[in-house]
DNA sequence: TCCATTAGTTTGATGACTGAACGAATTAGT
DNA sequence: ACTAATTCGTTCAGTCATCAAACTAATGGA
């Protein structure tokens, strides 16, 4: 878990090591006093002083007050994550906006913005530059003017090679092997961001990071999040760590074979889950009439799956219906991954969200029927409380998690 | 990676850290010299001394001799793995037997044992009684004797929390709830043996572990070891460590819904992968009359299985199509695993290694039909090489491993 | 023979943690 | 009010592993 980063241990590895750890250990039971600290980690109440004067320069930690409850001996100074200084950006690249969330280190969104942007149709170099530009307009934005910044992460719908930073394949935007981090590292070069560490990672992933640490699953350390886009995505957090597998194809779940002779999917193959519980396929069959003949995308899909929700809510029987089996089959999905992976819970996420009143008991009875564990192996499945820029914030979340789990790029030197 | 292990970072860390990093450098691109060494871990040719003759003092790695190229100056001195000195054991207990394996750090196998036990109608004490002997046995083997221990592994056919050592549900063995590491530890107190490092997992992650160390696949960092004994299992390695999901369930995929109207499963559900692949059905298709009315279970298992493929291999219509349509199930079994996890190799194993050349070319085709990724993630799915005591050997090569990546329990202090 | 080159060891310095002792701040008891 | 007991945090010397650089060792080539 500490995982001083690959390569030889040197002092410096043990240093940030146990910085990652006081940080971490601040945050779960703070307001607490130094001794408290050193004796839950281990370290003497020397190393703590040290550590803990390191990251007050910094600007991770502040002094909150002493002990109030009255005890015997000297009162301890209470610590805090110091919500105030450090800052980090998350970006979300979809079909038709930028989403843009600054979260600081208590995990407080700070900042929260929706631009409008053709991403599809503009490509990727377009793309790039227009983060560039989002980035510094943000960046220079009165809320965060003068904080320092951890780093900016991106998300994008598509195939990612999260280590290089570079765009496998977007298929919903049409890009291909695109080296989207290299990139923007060089057009940031020059502007008061250069040198900035940038992530690049999927927009599951970073949906699943987002509920790991913000949401009301806070701290659930084997969970998947499932996003409701066009397509469906799982991103999986095995042990507080996202599985990428072999080559980042891990969490294509939306292709995985569930009915035999099932409907044709996108893909190619039939009776894969994203056919038979897809977007796509709830609208055909809830809203038929408003669907149009292509592929359903971008911002009209908002409208038809409000519209599914009222239809619903109505009692409309063809939507009712539609979100019937889709709910079903999802279950058997979910049942798939509780059944291979084990988690503690599932979070249905994106457009899921607003039809989870109805897609949730069917899901439910269909994933206790299929799983092998008793109970589903005590796996819950529960909506996303997080709204629809869920990567955005999830990707700032990752940004702040490198730090505490002693990853961090770099913490920064001292800001006085 | 290197991952100084939980808890605070102090001076035994970091050393342990560096020991590991040293060692499993060698073991990567033995025969090499300390200068090489030195050079692709980036620590210095004084530190590389110090760790290296630390490491030859207990008997980890020795000298071989001078470099032989005929180059410019002096010539360093080689350095291997030891693999005279260290062993690791490992137990397997299954239905009818227990399999001991004892490898060295050169991972060969030093000695093999198969001792006839019924495990399940003894009853775990009885067991873990059984197996302290056997592990004495074979400690004072002459093969074995004077050569230290780095540790027993034991392999069960069941549903393990590895970090305890309990095993919470064997169905096979009729145990529940047997705290198998601390009846064991408590058994060696007193015996030469006392205070050795106890490991027990399921044999699936076991088997999982000895491909990822001893087969044709070594050292490939994803992948999914497939039990075929009397239920369908698997092992998960993802980016070199074990899956094991919130409460050690991982890997349940006999058990994935695959089929929806499909025949009854012995879990009570429908059209699981092992009732469609499983050693039974695949049994009760291809040799219909020898199999008896209740569930097929121990020794006679073989038998069947090996009158199976004589009749494949001569051409026998009934075998034919159970193997057929057995491996086209677990083809999409596999196009699943695929999907999700995305490994680079799934390796099948147990009694599925016999009926190989039958099941591979449905599972290959249908496993590339439904995979979403175009070639499968290039995942390749091969037989295993290893036979069928691979969870004894995995679980001794996993106490080597543990060596290797700095999670060494304790590298046993000077034997000189 | 002498020099260039590579291997491995020795030596002193640096940096980070530890342990014990100390000063600080507060409560409990007389 | 004053002392004892406690607890908090800091200071200071001590330990230990790494690092950098100098040094010895062994070989090939001029």
């Amino acid at each position: 878990m500490v995982g001083v980063s690959d390569g030889p241990a040197g002092f410096q590895a043990i240093r940030e090591a146990n910085l990652g750890i006081v940080l971490r250990t601040i945050r779960q039971t703070a307001p607490c006093s130094r001794a408290v600290v050193a004796a839950s980690t281990g370290l003497t109440k020397a190393t703590v002083s040290s550590l803990v004067a390191d990251l007050i320069d910094r600007g991770l930690v502040c002094e909150t007050g002493l002990v109030t409850e009255r005890r015997v001996g000297r009162p301890g100074m209470l610590l805090t994550i110091d919500g105030s200084t450090l800052v980090a950006i998350g970006l979300e690249v979809n079909v038709d906006y930028i989403a843009v969330s600054a979260v600081d280190l208590l995990e407080r969104e700070v900042l929260s913005r929706h631009v409008e942007f053709d991403a599809s149709s503009a490509g990727p170099e377009a793309c790039a530059a227009r983060l560039r530009e989002v980035l510094l307009e943000v960046a220079a934005d009165p809320l965060l003017r003068d904080r320092p910044l951890v780093g900016a992460s991106t998300a994008v719908p598509a195939l990612i090679d999260a280590p290089a930073g570079t765009v496998t394949n977007a298929p919903n935007l049409g890009w291909r092997d695109f080296p989207l981090r290299e990139r923007l590292t060089a057009l940031l070069a020059g502007s008061p961001l250069e040198g900035l560490p940038l992530l690049v990672d999927n927009d599951a992933n970073l949906g699943a990071v987002a509920e790991y640490r913000g949401g009301h699953l806070a701290r659930t350390l084997d969970l998947v999040y499932l996003t409701g886009e066009v397509g469906i995505g799982a991103g999986v957090l095995m042990n507080g760590e996202l599985l990428r597998g072999a080559s980042g194809f891990a969490g294509e779940v939306g292709h995985i074979p569930l009915l035999g002779n099932g409907p044709l999917c996108a893909c190619g193959r039939r009776g894969c889950l994203e056919s038979l519980a897809g977007m796509d396929t709830i609208l055909r069959r809830a809203v038929p009439e408003l669907v149009p003949e292509g592929p359903v995308r971008g911002s009209g899909l908002g409208e038809l799956v409000a519209e599914t929700a009222r239809r619903a809510e109505a009692g409309d029987a063809a939507a009712l219906a539609a979100l019937r089996t889709a709910g079903t089959w999802l279950g058997r999905a979910v049942a798939t991954l509780v059944n291979l992976l084990n988690p503690s819970a599932v979070v249905l996420g994106g457009y899921f969200v607003p039809l989870a009143p109805w897609l949730l008991p069917p899901c439910r009875a269909a994933a206790a029927a299929h799983s092998f564990a008793p109970d589903g192996g005590g796996c819950r499945i529960e909506p996303s409380a997080l709204g629809l820029s869920a990567a955005a914030r999830g990707g700032a979340m990752a940004l702040i998690d490198a730090l505490d789990t002693g990853a961090l790029p770099l913490p920064p030197a001292t800001a006085a």
